[in-house]
DNA sequence: TTTGACTGGTTGCAAAAAACAACTGGACAA
DNA sequence: TTGTCCAGTTGTTTTTTGCAACCAGTCAAA
């Protein structure tokens, strides 16, 4: 661990995705189906290509998420969540529910993420599986 | 919205606690039953105290958490968590829960986050009354 | 009533990180 | 072969963080 503060599991968490870029990314890939790049530089939120270059890298060397070649281009990386970043999942979702209460929020994400909750632990599991096919795929070539 | 740079869910969290430090003051009081200033001053993760002023006032202005004096010294004061505050409780056990799985986390810790997870819904609901009932008692003084 | 430790901060400066804009070389499609 | 798209890189400015020293009010004990 670089600089790690100390080994308390929210601190831990922290020094993975404690910053204002790392879970949007997170999110491009897990509930907006973005593996590209490009696709996340085009957020809304309009991260700047070096940051988003510099938190990429360090997910992968977390574990959280593996690049790969594109099949069919090729210049163009795919990323893919890993296991341990498919299982921020919950965590994503408790976020995401705490906002639709207590933030100003979009009506469209205010529905998604009821979606999302109102899903239960069955449409989570089911999302989580589709993710993990995802990964076997890219891992296979 | 200072600069909000969007409406997601995700986004709008992030603008409360993207960063290394807020969810470790949440934490404090959350978990730790850490009041005052020079008690959350003292964590493991040493946080300056110009950062904790910042946050703490932060955290106050979104209404995270309340400000009030202390009855028996003039000088302290006792830092509450608010309904807001408190309804974070699922998303802090959530990214512990994350963290006991996919990072390194003591020995204490990694038994806490059990006894948390495994209590489930009633221990959790039991916690956050407990919070809710400091929170009276403060605002009625 | 003095002393010394403790209270919640503030201030100034150095270092690190983020934001912004311009640019690169390889790849692809027409 | 020309223009567009690709994942980044580079250099500069601005913002945030980290650090240490400092402050005045308060409290408890001598």
């Amino acid at each position: 661990m670089r600089n790690c503060k100390s080994y308390c599991p929210i601190n831990q968490a922290l020094e993975v995705f404690g910053d204002k870029w790392t879970l949007l990314i997170i999110r491009d890939i897990m509930f907006d189906g973005k593996r590209y790049f490009r696709e996340m530089l085009g957020s809304d939120e309009k991260i700047a290509s070096n940051i988003l270059t510099d938190r990429l890298n360090k997910l992968e060397e977390f574990g959280i998420l593996v690049k790969t070649k594109d099949a069919h281009h090729k210049q163009k990386n795919v990323y893919s969540l890993t296991d341990k970043g498919i299982e921020l999942m919950p965590v994503m979702i408790e976020i995401a529910h705490w906002s639709t209460k207590h933030r100003k929020v979009s009506e469209k994400d205010r529905i998604h993420v009821k979606e999302l909750v109102d899903g239960g632990q069955k449409l989570q599991d089911k999302m989580q599986e589709a993710l993990r096919s995802e990964l076997e795929s890219v891992s296979n070539s």
